[in-house]
DNA sequence: TGCCCAATTGCAAACGTTTGCGTAACCTTT
DNA sequence: AAAGGTTACGCAAACGTTTGCAATTGGGCA
């Protein structure tokens, strides 16, 4: 027995009365009369109606449906950020389509396309890393689509976005370093092309200038961010003059690269060696060598923060129409989280 | 300037031909001749059309997108799987409606009414651990919407479904440690309800015997999966009669707090005390004390085939229509993989 | 020259809904 | 009792497509 779906016209033809009738019946328009409202909800409620959605959306231009953009699903960092996006969308009612670039600025096009042949409402995007044109982003302004990034975000003017400034949480970092007697601070930066690199670095020599000490360049490396890359950076580190006795990484995973590195040589970590990160990812309750601490990023946040501007952009766009002369830019402060290591 | 998209009507009156015209331009009908097809090609693209989906899917009864619904998307077993599934629906044309239940039977119902309304073409679940009820699932039956099980299924039948099964996985585990000359080896297992538990016992069992060694129950011990009820379960194992020098724990959760909880009892992990654990985390990669092995439970390639499956389905249910009379069940073995610590 | 067939193209319905406007019926008012 | 005002409902267009069928044209052939 495969039921179709019940429709209002079904609705209508049973009750003998006319579809912009039940329409009205079910949205409890007040020029539909009480009886005939009451008969419509019973038969609707018996014959299990529910509105296609597709319809609506048809008819009133509107999908009720935002898409998201990020490179990588199975990445811890996405995961979280997804997870409130879907939480924060569901709130309001929106659902979410998802789709993943893999890094790949082409791939990353034909979604954009996918998406605005679905009809997406609006679009939440963490660019991929090679990403190199931000025109068929762009393009969406033309046909009202919002667009808000996060996170991974372009460096391009009159955008909104939500993301993680690097540079106070990697102040607190050096800072927390040096009040606990440090001196020689190294750091794993990433890679030169990246905005959140310069911020690791501006938060770097700002801590240390802050404390009167002064900025030594041979102590910031810059590694590509693979396993390989780490080593060498963390040898490079270690044969330097001023040997360093903390070091700050770009993220967790080359943070704990670098940890079992270093214990291969054997240098005990947070001992000789101490580490802080940035924390990328949830795994650090379970381990047993662990940063001393991170700086974290909050993607859970980031992914409700930016939600949260799409849904106002997607309430408020209905009347101008015209470009928004503002943008949302919405920084949120990283922030430095000791790990607590045993419970 | 906000552009609305290009409909095939307004092509239609530039060239001052119809719409249907148009249409099956677009899709290359033998019928319209070869300078009107260039023509209207020719113009679509200048004007950059692009075919509103919503309408085509009115149109059509089929939206071309699968609804995927599952507890917890930060999960990482779940962002890998959710990875696999957009990646193969994105191949297929299909895009992806997602949706967490955080384990809420009621969210999960009001999802799947959601998913319904939207009218996806199909649906991929993985069930609350809490649900009782499957019958909002059934119930899509009716609607001619196929849905898919996957890891989390329910035990109903007439379902299709993709699972892992443990008990070869947990044969293999238990031997590994039977091979390196264990006797007591220890089980932290799930809670009752679970299918997986009474898999893995299963296959602890048969492991035992087909060794010709004796079962001896009070070295299985369950647990709720929480930090607590490990260490519950671990002391309890330990405080019994014949104390095992290993132990295969129920996930990587499990295993990971219950490493933290011996090697504060000052047990040398994996000298004292070695662990066999099932691979829900891509973190052992990072990490310094690691089960000595997992049990590997493939969630990319659940995620995948469930897809497969489920694509199967939607392009063989035009047809027929009725019941389908066989169902996929398809078991993905578990597989042991030991752990290389140090490269 | 008349007829038939193939090659093109157009008409119009359909998908399920919303909504502006028109129109009955009824009730109140003078 | 006629005018005016409510109240309750129906008509039909619209959203952008697809598609069965009809209609038009032209050419080939007898």
């Amino acid at each position: 027995m495969q039921t179709k779906p019940t429709t209002i016209k079904e609705i209508a033809q049973i009750l003998g009365i006319s579809v912009s009738t039940v329409s009205r019946a079910l949205h409890d328009h007040p020029s539909i009369g009480l009886t005939t409202r009451a008969k419509v909800k019973k038969l609707a409620g018996e014959l299990n109606y529910e509105p296609n959605q597709t319809a609506i959306f048809l008819q009133k231009g509107k999908t009720l449906t935002i898409g998201v953009i990020l490179p990588e699903l199975s990445e811890a960092f996405f995961s979280s950020a997804i997870s409130a996006i879907e939480d924060t969308a569901y709130k309001k009612n929106y659902t979410v389509l998802l789709a993943q670039s893999h890094d790949d600025e082409q791939k990353e096009k034909q979604l954009v396309e996918k998406m605005k042949n679905h009809r997406v409402d609006g679009l939440l995007v963490s660019v991929g890393k090679n990403t190199s044109s931000y025109q068929h982003f762009e393009n969406l302004k033309k046909y009202n689509i919002p667009v808000v990034y996060f996170d991974r975000i372009p460096s391009i003017p009159n955008i909104h976005y939500v993301a993680c400034n690097m540079e106070i949480g990697t102040i607190e970092a050096v800072s927390y370093l040096l009040k606990k007697g440090h001196r020689a601070i190294g750091m794993i930066n990433g890679p030169q092309t990246m905005v959140a690199t310069g911020e690791r670095k501006e938060g770097y020599i700002k801590a240390m200038t802050k404390n009167r000490l002064k900025y030594d360049p041979s102590l910031i490396v810059s590694c590509d961010l693979t396993e390989e890359g780490t080593k060498k950076a963390l040898d490079e580190l270690l044969a330097s003059k001023r040997k360093p006795t903390a070091i700050v990484t770009f993220n967790d995973y080359v943070a704990l690269f670098a940890i079992k590195h270093a214990s291969r040589l054997n240098i005990r970590v947070n001992q000789d060696l101490e580490f802080v990160s940035y924390a990328n990812l949830p795994l650090i309750n379970y381990m047993e060598n662990i940063p001393a601490a991170s700086v974290e990023q909050f993607p859970y946040l980031q992914g409700q923060k930016a939600t949260d501007i799409l849904m106002d952009l997607l309430h408020h766009q209905g009347t101008g129409g015209n470009e928004p002369s503002a943008f949302y830019k919405v920084i949120i402060e990283s922030q430095l989280v000791e790990n607590k290591k045993q419970d």
